[in-house]
Parts: structure tokens; C-alpha cells; sequence
DNA sequence: TTTTATAATCGTAATATTGCAATATTACGA
DNA sequence: TCGTAATATTGCAATATTACGATTATAAAA
């Protein structure tokens, strides 16, 4: 056990779920909006402002990247990452069109 | 280890995160859309249609409503489960301003 | 080339989550 | 009250996640 069961699920439920996973972390939050608030940003900076270890940060913003939310700039020894503001749109659409198509039918 | 340190986030990063993880799963991202196309829903309906046990569909409904998204009425042996709109519609709105707050200066 | 700074990866410990069988509880009808 | 149907809880096994120290890789600077 503790394997999610994906396969019984349709593709836009998974969908739903993958993308909220990703905000489902406060670090993760914390991160995506530091770099929001920042002209540019490398991980060292994202150390010292949200309080984790390097190794830690470094892990959140694989997972980030993985889905699809950073542009990452290479310059030299530091990295500029940039939110990929297409990809992040393209979620809160997403996720806000599921709301908004859920709705209560009793009670 | 293995304990997120949610003290070292402010409360609205802490929040932002509390939302999305109840939708980071898909039997409850699951459970939320079935329950909001039926006119009244038990959770033996959710049983069959999901295909998860009944006590890990229990499971998650309780974490569905302890996050405030069920109103629960209690009609006899079985249970008339609806979305509690208001939080619903909340949670929509804070989402939806972290998404459209959050902006990329960079790149 | 060596040093230095930065970030990714590895290995590991601790805790959290998921899922289910078994059992308990609850509420109704006979 | 007894039996039954519906849901909740408990206990446990398996896997996932979180966090960090140590190490490694990379690229600029000396």
C-alpha cells in the first residue's frame, strides 16, 4: 500500500491533482513566490530567505521544474530561475476551471 | 526528518499549500467532482464509482471535510454528502489571487 | 591548473500518506 | 431488542515525502 492508485482515475483527475500537488508544499509556495518577487534569482538566495538546507531547496525546485513551471537561465555559476509564466497560466486555468465547474446540486 | 516546517512560512504561504494538498490526490479531486453531479451522494455511491475500499473512501472524505468542504446531512443509515460551497468558492478565490499575484520579472 | 562559488545528486533517517481488512459505531426497521 | 445496512475507526504494511549532511559536478576567477 501507500501507492496512489492513478490508473482508476481519468486523465483530468490526475491532471487536477498532479498540478495541486505541486503547490501542496510550503516551501514549494514560498519558493515560486520568491522568485515572483525577484528580479532575478539564484538558489542561494532562496537558502538564506526560506530557512531550509541547500540540498532541500534544491530538491523543491526539481520538482517545480518538473512540472513544467521554471525557466531556468544559466549564467555562469549562479542560475537565474524564472517562472514559466505560460506553464503557470495554463494551471491556474486549469485548476480554476475546476472550480468553477464543481458545483452542489443538493442540500 | 520528513516533518514539513510549516513554522518557518508566514500564514498565507502555509495556507496556500493547506488548500492545494487537499486536492493533490486524486480519489479526492475524484470524490469532490462526483459528488458534485449528483443530486445526493452516500458514500457507498462513491464506493462503486471510484473503486477504492470503503474505508480509505472514508478516509478522504473526512480529509475533504476537515478542510470545511462538506456539508454533511445525515439522512438515516446513509449520509447526503454536498460541497460546502462557500469554502468551495473560497478556496477558488485565494488560489486563483496567488496565481494571478504571482508574476515573473525575470527572463 | 588550482581555487572558489554555486547548485545538483546521493545516501539516509524520520515522518507522512495511502490503502485495506477487521472491527466498531450508528441508525433504522422488524 | 435484534438484525441489518451504512459509515467511521483502528491497526498495520507498503510506499512517498521531507530534510539534511556529504559528495560531486560545473564554471568562473585567480
Amino acid at each position: 500500500m501507500g501507492v496512489t492508485k492513478r490508473f482508476i482515475h481519468s486523465d483530468y483527475i490526475n491532471q487536477i491533482s498532479t498540478i495541486a500537488k505541486v503547490f501542496s508544499h510550503p516551501a514549494r509556495v514560498a519558493i515560486l513566490k520568491h522568485i515572483s518577487e525577484q528580479e532575478q534569482c539564484i538558489c542561494n538566495d532562496l537558502v538564506d530567505e526560506i530557512g531550509l538546507s541547500q540540498a532541500t531547496i534544491s530538491q523543491h525546485l526539481s520538482v517545480i521544474a518538473d512540472a513544467g513551471l521554471l525557466k531556468g537561465t544559466f549564467q555562469g555559476k549562479a542560475k537565474c530561475y524564472c517562472i514559466n509564466l505560460e506553464t503557470f497560466e495554463n494551471f491556474r486555468e486549469i485548476l480554476n476551471s475546476f472550480f468553477i465547474t464543481t458545483k452542489s446540486n443538493c442540500c
